[in-house]
DNA sequence: TATTTTATTTAAAACCATTCTAATCTACTT
DNA sequence: AAGTAGATTAGAATGGTTTTAAATAAAATA
């Protein structure tokens, strides 16, 4: 994605194109499924030579969640997910090696679900099946 | 529960029976389906006017896990849960007021999973059905 | 363009659930 | 009863994340 269409993009979600949120945007959103964390993110930051810092990187992976850009998945493991895949899907968690891989929500059935309970309402079914080495 | 019979049961399974260890275990194992956290077992402790640490109550929730008596759910909201359902099912989660609301296994038929990844095996599948008001 | 306004970035401090430390205490063994 | 292994505790440390408040940059206005 050029600099120019990281631009439209922010300023189409309501994003000022600051030289932060294109780098990041630019590293996220190049076509290919990413999960990231914070972390992650800032290692491959740096990788690319761009100087910004942790705080940064967590408000802009929160404004990019607000805008629909990418998909907060917290609670797998101890720090908070990012997911380019916005769609509805589950995940495999490989706890060896703390790695999330995309399951397509198509791959998954869910039947005999319990009644809601009353006054309630389903916000989201996440499906996480957990991996080790074996 | 008696006293003895938690005594028993602690000792069953290779824990002493501490003051403390009978404490948390008789309010845990009454026969009702519990799912607490560290600091709402605190509380319950505090109203029962049983005087222990915040410590305590960590290493007998994960001392409890190991030895079976508990089930250790990881990741749904921010906190760490402990469910006296130890067999396999699945959780409501309701996020108005952080509830967890049991599903058994049985309600749940999990069909299309794709192939598990090569070397790795399944340890365990979760299912998190989120609530809201509404 | 210069100025003003508003949003963004940042380093550092704060937060908070959880874990660790190391000193004290308690249950079990002999 | 004495010894020892295990348990408890207060308080400090940890680590991911959020907040704060000051500095900076982008947009709007003149």
């Amino acid at each position: 994605m050029t600099a120019s269409q990281t631009t439209d993009l922010l300023r189409q979600h309501g994003l000022r194109p600051t030289r932060q949120r294109i780098a990041l945007a630019s590293l996220l959103f190049d076509g290919h499924p990413r999960h990231v964390t914070a972390e992650s993110l800032k290692e491959q930051v740096k990788a690319s030579g761009i100087k910004l810092s942790l705080a940064t990187i967590y408000n802009t992976l929160h404004q990019f969640t607000a805008a629909g850009l990418l998909k907060e998945i917290k609670g797998i493991s101890d720090v908070t997910w990012f997911d380019t895949n916005i769609n509805s899907h589950h995940h495999f968690l490989d706890t060896s090696n703390n790695h999330l891989i995309d399951i397509p929500a198509s791959s998954i059935t869910i039947t005999n679900l319990p009644k809601t309970p009353a006054g309630k309402v389903i916000n989201g079914v996440e499906v996480i099946v957990r991996l080790t080495d074996g």
